[in-house]
DNA sequence: TGGATCGGACCATCAAGGGA
DNA sequence: CCCTTGATGGTCCGATCCAA
């Protein structure tokens, strides 16, 4: 038997990237989860069905209770959550962000759990571990090459109607022309930029958003769902992490050939896996497809995908 | 019931890009 | 020169398992 999620069970309605409704017997259910997109503007949001709380429910996490109210990132964290009489008196609960300490100790950091700026930490102290002490960051890397930007941000006034209210049927995303891939090419040379409208913006996937992304199934709440009349600037909008149901491996290996070969035919671009993204896989029999691994790269972190995707 | 584990959701940063 | 954006590299939530 397997285990539904609970957001499959509420039976929200779920729409592909061409506003067709999303099978209910659908063997890939739609993402779980979708991350917070940030935008300042709470009406923006009202514009991206997908995030919008599933009809009747409390939001559970942070994903939704953001899309009731976003905040701005890039700005100061807090920590207070929402609290639950401010829900239910119908104010929404105010939106917070995760802080997180600049450098978890090395034990906290194993763990994947909270630390704290003190040394010893709060944990450490708790549980009496001993050597609470920082543990190493990799310096960035540089002259990573982006290629040619897109558009320069015009900064953000809010003029339009926003498309929420416009009755038309939401824009039809053009499928940019598809760009040769050279095998030997530097990596950075092989990414595709997200643009929003007029914004560039790249997007993270997790393994199994995979099929989300296959041309039989798109559930993915790109930019098209978008309020295109009001697009949020790149320090409002910072990325897209979202994530649907596990796929078994054999699923996997499906969809990430279909998604290959929408990446190829859409103007996307793969890149070599990690290790661990490969090792992960390893029994799969279709000839893997390499994508890039989006960091993660905490001891015990798995590597997720990072697409790039033309859709201007 | 609480500790250990860990996938992946969520986040901060900062150099490249490009307009002025 | 300076702001914006692309993209990297992290933290730690919460589900799950298991021993006590
Ligand atoms: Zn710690
Ligand atoms: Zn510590």
């Amino acid at each position: 038997m397997e285990t539904q999620n609970v957001y499959a069970q509420a039976a929200p309605q779920y729409y592909d990237r061409n506003w067709n409704p999303y099978p209910e017997n659908a063997r890939i259910q739609p993402p779980f989860a979708y991350t917070a997109v940030r935008s300042q503007n709470p009406e923006a949001w009202r514009s991206v069905p997908y995030l919008q709380p599933l009809t009747g429910d409390t939001p559970s996490t942070r994903n939704e209770m953001w899309a009731q109210n976003p905040v701005s990132p890039r700005t100061v964290s807090t920590n207070s959550p929402p609290s639950s009489e401010q829900h239910q008196r119908g104010i929404p609960p105010p939106r917070t962000k995760r802080a997180q300490v600049k450098n978890a100790c090395t034990n906290c950091q194993q763990a994947c759990k909270k630390c704290s700026d003190a040394r010893p930490c709060e944990r450490c102290r708790r549980y009496g571990l001993p050597d609470c002490v920082n543990s190493t960051r990799k310096p960035r890397a540089r002259g990573i090459k982006r290629g040619p930007y897109k558009r320069r941000m015009a900064p953000l006034v809010q003029t339009q109607n926003p498309s929420y209210l416009d009755p038309r049927p939401p824009p039809v995303p053009v499928i940019p022309s598809p760009v040769p891939v050279r095998p030997n090419e530097p990596k950075s040379r092989l990414l595709q930029q997200v643009t929003l409208g007029h914004r560039s913006q790249a997007f993270d996937l997790t393994l199994d958003a995979l099929p989300a992304l296959t041309p039989l199934r798109a559930t993915t709440p790109v930019p098209q769902h978008f309020d295109l009349g009001n697009l949020p600037s790149s320090n409002e909008l910072q990325s897209y992490d979202f994530s649907p149901t596990t796929q078994s491996p054999n699923d996997f290996a499906i969809h990430a050939d279909q998604l290959r070969q929408s990446l190829e035919q859409a103007g996307l671009v793969s890149c070599p896996a990690s290790p661990r993204f490969a090792q992960q896989y390893t029994p799969i029999q279709t000839p893997m497809v390499p994508f890039m691994g989006h960091a993660a790269t905490a001891p015990n972190s798995p590597t997720g995908l990072r697409a790039f995707m033309e859709l201007d």
